[in-house]
DNA sequence: CAGGCTTAGTGAAACGATTCACCAAGGCCA
DNA sequence: TGGCCTTGGTGAATCGTTTCACTAAGCCTG
């Protein structure tokens, strides 16, 4: 005769430690306003021990409205493949710094996608599922702080112009430490390579920045985009170049190497070469790359800080809270070839 | 005179529409095993959607048992840093693929983290706030199936021979891939090169496979291990070495490189390596590395089958499931030197 | 027309914790 | 002694959905 295992819930605790299960669920939910002796907390801890109790997270959650719980909506494509895009590198830290962050916190993570299916990321943003959310999407459209903000759901955006809670790299000083490093070598015509033309913020600060510290500086500081790499290589292979390039992200950055390696441009001896990001491609490509690096467990930790701000009521920030970068210098820049530093 | 925003429940709608609440719930979850007329249907969807529905899940999933939320729970170390560790790559993918997979049917996924605090995340396997558990853990013990079990939670592990529900890469086909593609090209003398003497079940698989097949192609295969590299490369270097090594992993294979670097061995020329795992890495080192691809997205694919299978009472699997890998061929590779070919 | 089947739908009891409002007993003080 | 506070607790409502058991009406069929 076999007897029928039913889920233990906190009314067997009350019963066999011979209490109510207010009292239970008090002490072992760990509310910090209502005191209970030690002796009986003791005898409701060995009581559900004994037990086997097992808190249903569920079924707090669903009275409580609270599940600690935070989600991360992402772009599906940069969850799935494993080599298909080099820049989705980035996020894919991004994302799982943020997961790890959360965890920390003693909060669960709840990875949402995208753009798989739309409509139901946005109901999922809804459905009182998760306390708050951190968005690492890729667009800057409004669209789901605005569903957050109907749910009354606390939402923080890395790296995007969107909403009220912003986290961002301080791309302003990632692009001045870079050319700081440059000019510290010695080049003295340095150029920012990009994929397009200013379109999105991070494209735009760290290019204005690094306008602004080649001017400060007294050297020359041109512009090139993606589509002007050959471009590029051609005028560093006629001796016409700049000597150093500071690119928008160790993507472009592997780009252009492998446009010079096909042309016999020696790295860092004929031209020096920064990133930004310092993903693991930085450290494994030859030569191994100088880069900035972008602090993605401070950027996701500060974003989770900044949830639970929302979530303990404090006041918008008055801006965007920037995370400081900093160089990692490694093999890819060097001092100019001499006869453009004795020119 | 403001009016308080309550929730709009489903109670709302079924008055709205003049339906009771039951209807309402079956039309609204979706149940196919209950019929409801067209147009009763149709007004109940046109009321909750003018109320402005949005079912709480939470509560749907404490009274039904089921959150359509599967867990992964992976290493919290995988998790955090984008370049500490480059073997951390793979399971980085392999975490991400699986959230995705997830996703992609209809599921949420919980992200949890192995180890920065063991006792929480046990409890969060344990507490029904999903209905099943991808493991994509390093240890092969045996404590989170237990956990899992104990919980009557579905799960599965990926490439861990613990628990009775597997996916694995077949490390077997791999390993006879790149042995098959090196004799292919000529080479009859071939090492293996491994972190260790075999301690886990992929080391051991990939380097039995890997002396089954050079044996029954009638070449020579060694073995070596990580800190065996220096007395590799000078074999080689002496030319009394292989002449193709296949590695354990990626990782390996750029380390391997490096050191043949230093010693001015050229790849492929001096000697062919082979890696496996195929990640990011794999094609932006120089040169880039012929390798073995671990097909991430069909792993989590498959494991997320395998706990639907599960959920919907389907007997265990006779044996662990394998996805097949297959070889990319890259720069890595090449015929062996003439006098190896002409001995 | 009795009996059975189908259709369309309802009432009310769960699910298991949280939480508000309240209470009894004891102590203290004026 | 009456009033008031503190301590240590409890009773019962509540969250919003799902789901079981059931009914009423209509139709068919032998």
């Amino acid at each position: 005769m076999s007897t029928i295992r039913r889920r233990i819930t906190i009314g067997d605790v009350a019963e066999a430690s011979g209490v109510s299960r207010t009292t239970v669920s008090y002490v072992l939910s760990g509310r910090a306003d209502v005191r209970v002796p030690e002796g009986t907390r003791q005898r409701i801890i060995e009581a559900s021990e004994r037990l086997g109790y097992q808190r249903n997270a569920l079924a707090a959650g669903f009275r409580s409205g609270r599940m600690n719980t935070l989600g991360i909506v992402a772009p599906f494509s940069v969850l799935v493949g494993s080599s298909e895009r080099q820049a989705d590198a980035y996020y894919k830290g991004l994302v799982l710094a943020c997961a790890a962050a959360i965890n920390d916190q003693g909060f669960n993570a709840l990875l949402l996608s995208e753009d798989s299916d739309r409509q139901v990321t946005l109901s999922d943003l809804t459905d009182r599922r998760c306390d708050g959310v951190i968005l690492v999407v890729k667009s800057e459209t409004e669209e789901f702080v605005c569903a957050a903000d109907t749910a009354g759901l606390p939402c923080v955006t890395i790296g995007r112009t969107v909403g009220t809670w912003q986290v961002h790299t301080d791309n302003v000083l990632g692009a001045r430490l870079a050319v700081e490093h440059l000019v510290g070598l010695g080049h003295r015509d340095l150029a920012y390579l990009s994929y397009t033309k200013p379109t999105v913020p991070s494209y735009l600060q760290r290019q204005r920045s690094f306008l602004e510290t080649t001017s400060a500086l007294g050297v020359q500081g041109r512009t090139y985009v993606w589509a002007d790499i050959s471009a590029l290589v051609a005028s560093v292979r006629a001796g016409d170049g700049p000597t150093a390039v500071f690119c928008y992200n160790d993507e472009l950055a592997i780009t252009l190497r492998d446009a010079c390696e096909v042309e016999g441009i020696q790295i860092p001896s004929d031209l020096s070469i920064v990133g930004f990001d310092d993903t693991l491609l930085a450290q494994t490509m030859r030569p191994r790359l100088t880069t900035v690096h972008s602090p993605l467990s401070q950027l996701a930790s500060e974003a989770v800080r900044l949830i639970l701000a929302q979530l303990s009521g404090e006041p918008p920030l008055p801006q965007p809270l920037y995370v400081q970068p900093w160089l990692v210098e490694r093999d890819s820049t060097a001092a100019p070839r001499q006869k453009d530093s004795l020119r």
